[in-house]
DNA sequence: ATGGTGGTCCTACCA
């Protein structure tokens, strides 16, 4: 089974790369960030033609959207709100007989890395901290029904030094501040969970899965992040059996998305 | 310290 995360800025602008993503890569389910579509206009029709009839899709008008796109049946699927906005940054869904996966776009947090100051950094923050005192009953209530976690999603956050381009140049910069890489570190172990992308990539190797539009040069400069992850529970974590970030994705013409799709593989 | 690009939708706002 593979898995698939994207940020896909725009699901309406980019449908031929998603259709091309799903042909070249093939995964059975496909997690989408960043839509930027109500659900009545998500193109569902163009993903039920290519053998994914199973969606669980949350939009509003212009920003946010999650959706998640099946070629297994879905039992069960829930949009769960956070910090009291119905925005449309995180949809569950349980699979037939499978896991359960949370596809989730964490808020960017703007420009500035100060709560007091800064409205959007201390909705981030907040939306991470009510994430992770919702995680460990989440997990329980899963287990207990003999089911595995996965979460996925543009989290616009990277944890490690080798998760960006300069660890010294970005300390005080918004997705690699002290405080939210604690942050998401808090979020992962109250979930018990395991990088699945650093199960494969040793912590000493840079690894990026986003590059912004305002380089002249993305690949000659390659000041890429990641931001973009897959976390398992540790019985799914001993399934992985490969792993991919689709770097080419972002020369993808003629209008690439600034983040590369990422997956997992399991047995 | 500044400005660099791109998305939605039409006026800024978000990334």
């Amino acid at each position: 089974m593979r898995i698939a995360t994207w940020n896909i800025n725009s699901v309406r602008l980019r449908i031929e790369m998603v259709l091309h993503f799903l042909e070249a890569y093939e995964p059975d389910v496909l997690c989408l960030q960043e839509t930027k579509v109500v659900k009545d206009l998500f193109p569902a029709s163009a993903f039920h033609e290519r053998g994914y009839p199973h969606l669980a899709v949350a939009g509003i008008k212009g920003y946010n959207g999650v959706a998640t796109i099946s070629r297994i049946p879905l039992e069960q699927t829930e949009t769960l709100t956070w910090c009291g906005r119905d925005d449309a940054r995180h949809i569950a869904v349980r699979l037939a007989n499978g896991p359960e996966i949370h596809n989730l776009y964490v808020p960017s947090g703007g420009d500035t890395p100060d709560p007091s100051t800064n409205e959007k950094f201390a909705h981030k923050l907040a939306f991470v901290e009510e994430l992770t005192s919702w995680l460990p009953e989440a997990v329980h209530t899963a287990k207990a029904d003999n089911r595995e976690v996965i979460l996925v999603g543009d989290m616009n956050i990277a944890p490690l030094e080798n998760d960006v381009w300069s660890h010294k140049q970005m300390l005080g910069i918004v997705s690699h501040t002290p405080v939210e890489v604690e942050a998401l570190n808090a979020l992962q172990r109250a979930g018990a969970m395991v990088d699945a992308s650093r199960h494969f990539v040793p912590a000493q190797e840079k690894l990026y899965s986003w590059w912004s539009y305002r380089a002249r040069d993305w690949a000659a400069s390659d000041r890429g992040r990641r931001l973009d992850h897959i976390w398992v529970t540790p019985g799914l974590s001993e399934r992985l059996t490969g792993h991919g970030i689709v770097r080419d994705a972002r020369g993808w013409a003629p209008k690439p998305s600034d983040h590369v799709p990422v997956w997992v593989d399991f047995d």
